[in-house]
DNA sequence: GTATAAACGAGACGGTACGTCAGGTCTTTCT
DNA sequence: AGAAAGACCTGACGTACCGTCTCGTTTATAC
C-alpha cells in the first residue's frame, strides 16, 4: 500500500503567491514589523494555517517574498575590465537600495541578525551566487594582470561592496548612495589611497 | 510659588544600574529579541513604571546599556601616519566585533534598521564621535601628504570601515574578523588594487 | 443505463465497527469531551470524510457506540410482581450505572442537554422503548390490584428511576448506587412514607 | 518588609459583574455552548485576560453567574408538616426549571457530567446547602411521627427530587414541571404505591 | 513637623498577536 | 463512486507582553 508523496489535495499554488504579495504589500504600508501572520492572512483572504504550513514565521514569508524578484533585479554584471564590472553592477545595487528594494532589504539584513535562519536563507539563496561570480572576475583581473598579484578576491570585494552596505546599514549621517559616489568609490579603491 | 523642579522623591539611582545589567544579562541568555520590559523588571526586582519612566521601550535600554560602556572600549587611535592609525584603531574595533560586543551590536543594528529612534542615538552617541575624529586623521594626513589630494574623507573612511561592518552583519560566508585581515584590508586600501 | 445505487465502490462495513470502537477506546482514555473526528479517523486509520459520511459529528458516533450494546445490557424485566419486577430491573440499571456504561452515559446525557439531536436519539432508541415495557408492567399492576388504583403510570415510573437518575447526575454528595440503595428505595416508594 | 497581600492595583469590582452579566447574555442568545471567553471579553468591553484572571474558563464564568442569583431563587420552605414543606418546596422548584433557570441549569448540570471542578462548584455551593436543610425537615418528621421510623433522609429526598431533576434531564417523552405533577408526586410517595 | 510631591513595587487593566487545535469542506489519487 | 490523505478557511483556545492605570508606601523638599 504504497502511497508516494501524491495523495491528498495538493497546496494551492495560488495562495502561496497571493500571500507572498499581501505580504510586501503590508510590510509596505505600515513597516515591516508591522507585518504579522494575522495580517498577512486576513490581506490575502486566506487561514493562518495555510501560512504556518509554508513558512515559520512572518519574516520568512518576507524574506521569500523578497527573494522571489530580488535575483532578477541587480544580476552581476560582467564587462571588459574589472573596473567597468564593477562600477556598473554597483550602480545597480546602489539604485535598488535605493529603491524599493532598499525599504525591504534593510529590515530584512536587520533582522536577520537575530534569526539565524534568515540569515541562512539570505546567504544561500542571494549572497552567495553573487559573490561566486564576481570572484571569478576578480581572478580573472588578476590572471589578465589588471589586478595585482597575491589579492585575496575576498578582501576585494569586502573593499568594493563593503562601503555600499555601510552606507545602507550604518547610521552615521544623511550620505546618499548616488551614482558618482559608487563611481569615486570603485576608482579610489582600485587606485589607492596614496599618491603616485 | 514655584517648585523648581525638586519636590517629590529623586529617582533611585541604583535602580538605573540594576536595570542595565539585568537587559545586558537576559540578552545574553535569551537573545536580545527575548528581552522584554516585564523580563527585565522581574530580573532586576523593580516595577515596570520604573523603566518606562527612564526608556521607551526595551531596546531603549539594551542600547544604553551598550552605549553605557562602549565609547571607552575602543577609542579612536591616532599615530604618526594615517595607516597606522586605522591599522591600530581598526584592529580595537575587529576585536570588539569578535568579542562580547559583537554579540550585542549585531541585534542593535540589526534592530535600527526599523526603530528610528534607536538609529539616531546609535549615531549621534556613537558612530558620530568616532567619525568625526577619524574625519580628522584622513584630512591631516591629506595635508601632509600621505594621503592623495582631493579624496573626500567620507568616502575614504567608508573604503576602510565598510568591509569591517559588512562582514559584522552581511552573511555570505564564514570569514573571520581577524588581525591579518585588518592588515591586509587597510594595506590593500591604501596600495590600490592595480598593479603600479 | 439506470445504475440503481449499486454503483460505485460500496461502503466498506469493517470501517463502521473499527471507527465505534475507536471512539470509545478514546473516550476512556481521554474523556469523552476529548473525543474528536480527527482523533477517532487518526486511531481507527480511517480518513475524515469516511467518519462524516456516516455521522454528523464526534458525540453522535459515541452515541451509536454507546447504543449499539446498551440495549442487550439492563433489559426490563418482568416478574410475578410489580415490585419485584422494578427491584430486578434497576439493580440491572444501577449495576450498569456503576460500571462502564455510567462512565459513558454521564457524558452522553450531559451533552444531551445542548444537542437536541442526541436527545432526540437518546429518547426514541433506548429510553422511550424501555419506558413503555415499564409502563405496560404498572398498568398491569393496577389492574392486578398489586397497585393503587388511579396512579398515573409515568408518574410512578419518575418515583422508581428518578432517584437513580438523580444519584448518577446530580452531584451533591458521594452516595452510591448499590443493590440495597435500590431495594430500600423501591420498598419505601411502594410502601410510603407515613406509618400505616 | 510584609506586604500583606494588599500591593498592587485591586481588581475592579464592576468588571466582575459586567463579565457575569455579558456571560449569561450571551448563552441566552446563542446557546451556552457557544459562550466563549473571547465572547464574553468583547461583550463585556474587557481583556482576555480580565476573564482568565478570575476564572479558568467559560463555563466557570457561566457557573458563577448562575450561583450568584440561583440562592435566593428557590429557598427551602419549612411549614407546619413535611408533606406541605416539600409540596411548597418542589412547587418553587419545578417553577424555576420552568423558567429563565432551568434554560440555564440544564446545560450547566449537564457539563458537569465531564468537568469536575464544575461540579464540584455546582455540590457545595447549591446543591449541599439545600440538601442539608431538607434532611433536617425530614428528620424532625421521623420524630414527631409524621414519617415512619427508620427510614433514611438521603433515600427519602432522592425519592422526592430525584424525579424532578429526572423530568428535566432525562428525555423520555414531552412531560411537562407543572404544580399538579408536584402535588401527585409528593403525595404519591407519601402515600405509598400500594392501597391501603 | 507637617504638608506636598514624586518615585517606588506590585499588579490589574484593555489590547494585539502568537502558534495550536479542531471543525467541517473540498480536492486529489488510488482502488 | 467510495476511500485515504491532506489542504482549505474559520474561529476559539490559552499565553505572553504591550503600555497604561491604580493602589499603598517611601523618601525627599517646602512651608
Amino acid at each position: 500500500m504504497i502511497t508516494h508523496g501524491k495523495a491528498g489535495r495538493p497546496r494551492d499554488q495560488r495562495a502561496t503567491g497571493t500571500i507572498l504579495r499581501a505580504a510586501l504589500a503590508l510590510g509596505e504600508e505600515l513597516g515591516f514589523d508591522g507585518v504579522t501572520i494575522e495580517g498577512i492572512a486576513a490581506r490575502a483572504g486566506v487561514g493562518k494555517t495555510t501560512i504556518y504550513r509554508r513558512w515559520p514565521n512572518a519574516w520568512a514569508v518576507v524574506m521569500d517574498a523578497f527573494l522571489e524578484d530580488v535575483t532578477r533585479i541587480a544580476p552581476v554584471q560582467d564587462r571588459a575590465t574589472a573596473r567597468e564590472s564593477f562600477i556598473v553592477s554597483m550602480k545597480l545595487v546602489a539604485k535598488s537600495f535605493r529603491g524599493r528594494h532598499g525599504k525591504i532589504l534593510r529590515p530584512l539584513i536587520g533582522r536577520a541578525q537575530i534569526d539565524e535562519n534568515l540569515r541562512k536563507a539570505m546567504t544561500e539563496r542571494w549572497l552567495m551566487p553573487r559573490r561566486q561570480r564576481s570572484r571569478e572576475i576578480v581572478r580573472r583581473a588578476i590572471g589578465a594582470g589588471e589586478l595585482r598579484k597575491g589579492l585575496e578576491p575576498d578582501v576585494v570585494l569586502d573593499a568594493l561592496y563593503g562601503p555600499l552596505y555601510h552606507r545602507l546599514l550604518v547610521p552615521y549621517g544623511e550620505v546618499k548612495l548616488t551614482d558618482g559616489y559608487v563611481e569615486s568609490l570603485v576608482n579610489m579603491v582600485f587606485d589607492g589611497l596614496e599618491p603616485r
